[in-house]
DNA sequence: AAATAATTTGCGAATAATTCTCATTTAGCT
DNA sequence: AGCTAAATGAGAATTATTCGCAAATTATTT
């Protein structure tokens, strides 16, 4: 069965929903900002779609804040500030991801590199005062 | 009151557990590890001296693993492996952690930087085959 | 050393995020 | 229309973590 228009809408919703907002939401947080365009979609509908893009690679997990799961449509490797009093997600686009030291990792330890995180935290600007 | 020697033992237990150790493990892992020495030890002490000595500052989180968080005595900033399969954690000290871009962050965005990491994900060698 | 106060701990219940089951719906194809 | 496969909703189940409270341990005072 080929993917239409039609098809699976609500997921594509999802999807939609997670390109073009900046706020790299949580799970609940998508459930929330579709609650306009699909009031009944299941938050077991968000969990599931969001593992089956992960796996495609469509999206990613950047980070798990206070134990709550945060994702990016952005799969392109870039910085995240986490802010530990909001709980704010933001991307550091201006700072550089450090080059790929994956031939180093492979030879030293024998491991092999697939992805790279690098995340700073500490307060945004709202919660500084 | 003033920790003594007797004070605080399975707290005790609990830290010196970590610090000789490179699993980074979580809590179960600490608690499975402290069997032997504490047979009785409870999983409600472990989560909450981890919780305690992190608010101290004498232990760090490293990673949320598979919505499991991980810990680590070593609190000098350095860069971890995690294996997408087994999930390990691994030290990778050959690697050194982006000089602080600290100063270039707050004037950019706004945020005050506390804590940087830097994790990379993949296979590690016996994961590899 | 006994009495008292403060902290830590164990246990089991409570919470919260995520996953699972299964019946129903939807879309695509004939 | 009828058939098949995939997606969804609802709520139950699971899992990691936290909480409440009484009992135990340790420290402090007498």
């Amino acid at each position: 069965m080929e993917p239409t228009a039609k098809t699976f809408r609500k997921r594509n919703a999802i999807l939609t929903c997670l390109q073009g907002t900046a706020a790299h939401p949580s799970a609940e947080m998508v459930h929330e900002m579709l609650q306009q365009e699909h009031p009944d979609i299941s938050l077991a509908t968000i969990y599931r779609n969001l593992t089956h893009f992960k796996n495609q690679g469509q999206i990613m997990s950047v980070a798990t804040v206070k134990g709550v799961e945060r994702f990016d449509a952005n799969t392109e490797p870039h910085v995240h500030f986490i802010c530990s009093n909001c709980d704010a997600v933001i991307d550091l686009h201006q700072i550089e991801m450090p080059r790929s030291k994956d031939g180093e990792i492979q030879r030293t330890c024998g491991c092999k590199v697939e992805s790279c995180q690098l995340t700073y935290v500490g307060l945004c600007g709202n919660c500084q005062e």
